[in-house]
RNA sequence: GGAGAGAUGGCAGAGUGGUCGAAUGCAUUCGCUUGGAAAGCGAACAGACUGUCAAAGGUCUCGGGAGUUCGAAUCUCCCUCUCUCCUCCA
């Protein structure tokens, strides 16, 4: 959620942003418009009920308050009739603004560079270029299947699409990496978390997620509880309308937990192999830290997850979005991208941002510098550390020898016990 | 799923129609005291909006909504949530 005093303050600021995310700015001139006549009519009702509050204090404070409240009841009643007419004019216009504010993305940081698109998105530094394979590198669905370890037949015949049955070494090796993952995080520092699955409206709402991916999630009617898409989502939420402590901050959290999405917008795509699902498991990093903090935060977070690629001897490159390509909520994103030689491509396996005080505005997610200070707003971030499923694939398509069978990255050895997935899908 | 109890400031906990945004205690902050600290004493201490250079001031909020009344934390209705017991259950 948007400040409206800075809008108010900065409108041309709001218009420049919505030019480099490729949204229309109309916006920023209707709400300003509203807002003119919402404080307008507030005003007016507030100054009508001080007027009716000092009467009725006089009836308060009268010896015989029967006959001070009989001589004013008429002055009163007038009064009451002009405070419902004021009053009746802000409900609309209040929600008039929230409807539109609520839809406006984050602004942007000044480091985000200006683009139409993904294809402007700016590689910031990688791990050096790809390997030159010795043979032809297979996909990790071939892969998977020749090794009995991904069943997405079976997974079919449960669940219909996009979903998959992981069997053997293939589970096995995706409870390492999971292990591996939140190990890592709690070396660095992170608090881990088991939350909840299902989550309120009120919560969803709250992290931006409502409006981002409001067609994407699953959910239960009966209840009104959403699955959530990603765990940012509770660990974000956690200290919903909380006013923390200063000494407190930086709050670092992980949580691995599985990830439900409808993908309704990504038909036909990526229909092939683990890499779009409707059910996946993530290991999040989520910070909240002050405001001054929160551009050395992202660097902070997105380093931890980078280190997890390092550690796995991938391949991989660091994007900066740019403006077109940064999502609702954030103010500046690095994504993290694992190549990929069966399909001869990155892909993205993390995505890093900075939410600057976006979500904890819409969650009131506070903090107080000195106790007698004025409550302020912190900085939320979040990033993968990373997708399991996806660094799954990463590693069978990356560590697959010439006979088919599997090299386990040497840091994951310690976490799944065995070394390598034999061709015929046995663990050595 | 059945029955009952409850929801007040950071916490505990008073307050059943009128100077109550709210006693008191704890916690916190500042001052006095002290060589320093503790104790003691004094003071400050909810959030939002509005307003201002800054203030003063104004409006709203005692789970949420509607109502009764000149006036509601206090009375009425609806909703939500929490707790206890029973039932069920990993």
């Amino acid at each position: 959620m948007l400040d409206l005093a800075l809008l108010r303050r900065e409108p041309d600021r709001m218009r420049r942003v919505a030019a480099r995310r490729a949204i229309g700015g109309d916006f920023v001139d209707d709400v300003l418009a509203i807002d003119v006549r919402l404080r307008a009519a507030r005003t007016t009702a507030e100054a009508l009920q001080a007027e009716k509050n000092a009467l009725t204090a006089r009836i308060s404070q009268a010896t015989d308050k029967g006959a001070a409240a009989r001589e004013l009841r008429p002055q009163i009643a007038d009064l009451d009739a002009r405070i419902v007419a004021a009053n009746a004019e802000i409900p609309p216009l209040d929600a008039q603004i929230d409807a539109i504010l609520s839809e406006i993305p984050n602004l942007l940081d000044d480091t985000v560079p200006d683009g139409a698109g993904e294809d402007d998105n700016v590689v910031v530094r990688d791990s050096g270029p790809p390997p030159v394979a010795t043979f032809t590198a297979k996909p990790h669905y071939e892969l998977g299947e020749a090794l009995g370890i991904i069943d997405f037949e079976r997974a079919t015949k449960l669940s219909g699409a996009r979903f998959s049955v992981l069997r053997g070494a293939g589970a096995r090796l995706s409870r390492a990496v999971v292990a591996f993952f939140l190990a890592r995080a709690h070396d660095r520092g992170y608090t881990e978390i088991a939350p909840p699955l299902l989550v309120t409206r009120d919560t969803m709402w709250s992290t931006g997620q409502l409006t981002k991916f409001a067609d994407a999630m699953f959910r239960d009617t009966d209840a009104d509880l959403f699955m959530i898409p990603t765990a940012e989502v509770p660990l974000t939420a956690l200290h919903r309308d909380e006013i923390l402590n200063a000494d407190l901050l930086p709050l670092q959290y992980t949580a691995h937990t599985p990830c439900f999405r409808k993908e309704a917008g990504a038909a036909g795509k990526d229909t092939r192999g683990l890499i779009r699902q409707h059910q996946f498991e993530k290991v999040e990093l989520v910070w909240l830290v002050a405001p001054e903090k929160s551009d050395e935060a992202l660097e902070r977070l997105t380093a931890d997850s980078e280190a997890l690629l390092a550690e796995l001897e991938l391949p991989y490159r660091v994007l900066a979005l740019c403006s077109a390509d940064v999502s609702f909520n954030a103010a500046r994103t690095y994504d993290l991208e694992v190549w990929l030689p069966g399909q001869q491509l990155y892909r993205e396996i993390s995505s890093c941002s900075n939410c600057t005080d976006f979500q904890a505005r819409r969650a009131q997610i506070r903090f107080r510098r000195e106790a007698k200070g004025k409550p302020e707003f912190v900085h939320t971030l979040n990033g993968s550390a990373l997708a399991v499923g996806r660094t799954l694939v990463a590693i069978l398509e990356n560590y697959q020898r010439e006979d088919g069978g599997i090299t386990i990255p040497r840091a994951l050895v310690p976490f799944c016990g065995f070394t390598s997935i034999e061709p015929d899908g046995t663990t050595r």
